[in-house]
DNA sequence: GCGACAG
DNA sequence: ATCTTGTCGC
């Protein structure tokens, strides 16, 4: 299993240095194949009052949402949540569970902040640097920035702003829900990032590949 | 110094 | 994130 941060000495100082510097290698351009085959969503939940750290991944045919594979991992829980650091507790489960597929995916979806993060590196796009495969973040809040109200129509988005310049959407998935947060990860555009999430979206607010992946890390079913 | 703060 | 049932409302 690669260590996704080589050469960090555990300390919160360290890691957000380290976030610093792998920003700046984030390309968002579209770097997907076109037009895509597969999408996979992909989250993390906790057992045992949280000793134990569970990732779960769900591969869809990105085009009929079938349902193509269904994994899960499970590991000790090596860190606390800190706002801003959440990649350095999740991203090792979540490159278990991605090595657990029998395929790698086109995209990856995961429930959390892609470059819309304090120094530019949430865990989506942290993902998609360290494996290469192609990311956006989707969160249910937001961690940074501010943007208006999107109209309460669905597919409706604004611009998320942080510092000066946009660093993510906020899109209004479904009628009446509080708008989700979308910001790309790794080898996609902003202007593509929003559009894509809501190909994903059928009748819930979150787009399919991550409402399963969270149904299957949160404990309600496993396999 | 005082809040805010993904999951 | 997690502990937890029913309930009000679009």
């Amino acid at each position: 299993m690669p260590t996704a941060f080589e050469g960090w000495d555990g300390t919160p100082a360290a890691a957000r240095a380290m976030q610093a510097e792998l920003a700046s290698q984030v390309r968002l351009r579209d770097g997907f194949r076109k037009p895509l085959r597969t999408v996979a969503g992909f989250d993390v939940g906790f057992e045992d009052a949280g000793r134990t750290t569970r990732a779960a991944a769900v591969l869809l045919d990105a085009d009929s949402l079938q349902v193509l594979e269904s994994r899960c991992v499970r590991i000790p829980t090596s860190l606390p949540y800190i706002p801003g650091l959440l990649s350095f507790r999740e991203l090792p489960a979540l490159l278990q569970v991605l090595d657990a597929l029998s395929q790698t995916p086109d995209l990856a979806l995961l429930d959390g902040q892609g470059i819309a993060h304090p120094r530019g590196l949430g865990v989506a796009a942290h993902f998609g640097l360290a494996t290469g495969v192609p990311s956006i973040g989707v969160a249910k809040k937001i961690l940074t920035g501010s943007g208006p109200e999107p109209h309460d129509t669905r597919g409706a988005y604004t611009a998320l702003r942080h510092d000066g310049r946009q660093v993510g959407w906020l899109l209004r998935s479904k009628l009446h829900c509080r708008p989700l947060v979308v910001s790309p990860g790794h080898h996609v555009a902003m202007a593509s990032a929003a559009d894509l999430v809501m190909r994903w979206v059928t009748t819930y607010r979150l787009p399919e590949p991550t409402r399963l992946a969270d149904r299957l890390a949160s404990r309600r079913d496993d396999r």
